[in-house]
DNA sequence: CCCTGTTTGTCAAACTAATTTCAAGCTTGT
DNA sequence: ACAAGCTTGAAATTAGTTTGACAAACAGGG
């Protein structure tokens, strides 16, 4: 088993709060609690929760408010957001503010419990290739670096999960063209796409060339 | 089929009053009338309605005062409350007063109708899905995008769907195919009705292309 | 059952992004 | 300084995407 997930839960009333503290605590969580929006913004940040528990109806910047201000920071833990009525418009305004799903109350902690199991049970994809700062999503097509999102087209995604899958081996222009590329093309190509990526990816350097043997992550 | 949802229409202008009888009447519904509160109040025990329609306007106990009051007594019915202006002071406090939609007057009757759908059939209905501010409803076939509501056809839910339960996922053409069309159509149709989508959806823009894999809902 | 408006699917032309080539300039090792 | 190898801008080429126009299928109302 992994480590403890984290939680946090956001909820005003003091007897609510203390029921969901000592449940998700024996349910194997590890639980913070904020009785209002502006601890619980200050929390979400310290705490670094894997998945947030929030009311909407508390003081201070309410559920919805601090949902968005949360994803206007660039937070995206999810949120399961409690509702007081099974309207409509509020859940809509709830999902529309950022969060990831909602519950009705009054609800079977039953049901909270496995609803945060779902938030926080990680996908099934492609696993992640990383190497330094430098992280790519074969899923996506999309390399991540020191926080930077970036783009790539479907030849540099190859070219650069092939450097990836021995970092710091060398890769031979002739492989590059035989795995990357279907052959018949000239072997300029992978200079073309190296200096590419290298663009893109931005400074410090990754990929170092070795000469006349052809390329590598920078050990 | 089953039995008819009854409706309870409160409003005190009496040609109103007469067309949503004998729409609603068309529509399937079952409906009672009540001109002021005091009447809905009684009428809301007595015939107890599967819904109802409540003008904020009306003599006596008022819409807000007569929703107020129906919580209070415990009864969940729920409320489509009909405002006169687009106050949003008005929304909230017939939200807050309990009402569980509303809808701004003039409306288009198709509009109360398939709202009043939507409130009937909440009870157990699938939940909302969503990513950023894109809410779509299944049940009821419409999105709702930064409080625009937009109706889509079949096949546009059947695609939105499908990107919304992996959001940020890669959708190829031939998945989109086998999960929204019944096979044996052209590739063409899914790019023709992301176009279409995209209109629909309005800015910024949600659907992202990947070149030579399909497309994908971007953050 | 027919008419009408909507939804759906097809095609082709216009368009755009990605890929590849080429050639000139730059590095590096000897 | 030379040669072999590497880098890179710009242009050509190719592959993939978007969209208007239209027809077929369908749904609902009279």
């Amino acid at each position: 088993m992994a480590e403890p997930e984290r939680v946090l839960v956001v909820d005003d009333d003091p007897p609510l709060r203390r029921m969901l503290e000592r449940t998700l605590a024996a349910e194997g969580f590890e639980v913070t609690v904020a009785a209002d929006g502006g601890s619980a913004l200050a929390a979400a940040e310290r705490y670094a929760p894997d998945v947030i528990v929030l009311d909407v109806a508390i003081p201070a910047p309410d559920g919805l408010a601090v949902a968005r201000r949360m994803r206007a920071k660039g937070l995206p833990t999810p949120i399961l957001m409690l509702t007081a009525r099974d309207a409509v418009p509020d859940r809509v305004a709830g999902l529309e503010a950022g969060a990831d799903d909602y519950l009705v109350k009054p609800f079977a902690v039953a049901e909270l419990v496995a609803r945060l199991r779902a938030l926080t049970r990680r996908r099934d994809s492609q696993p992640l290739l990383s190497y330094a700062d430098l992280v790519l999503d074969l899923d996506v097509r999309r390399a991540t670096r020191a926080g930077r999102s970036i783009e790539l087209t479907g030849r540099e995604v190859g070219l650069l999960e092939l450097l990836l899958r021995e970092p710091g081996r060398v890769v031979t222009r002739e492989r590059a063209l035989a795995e990357v590329w279907d052959d018949a093309a000239q072997e300029n190509v992978v200079d073309r796409y190296v200096t590419r990526l290298r663009r893109k990816l931005g400074d410090p350097p990754l990929i170092r060339t070795v000469r006349g043997a052809g390329f590598a992550l920078r050990a």
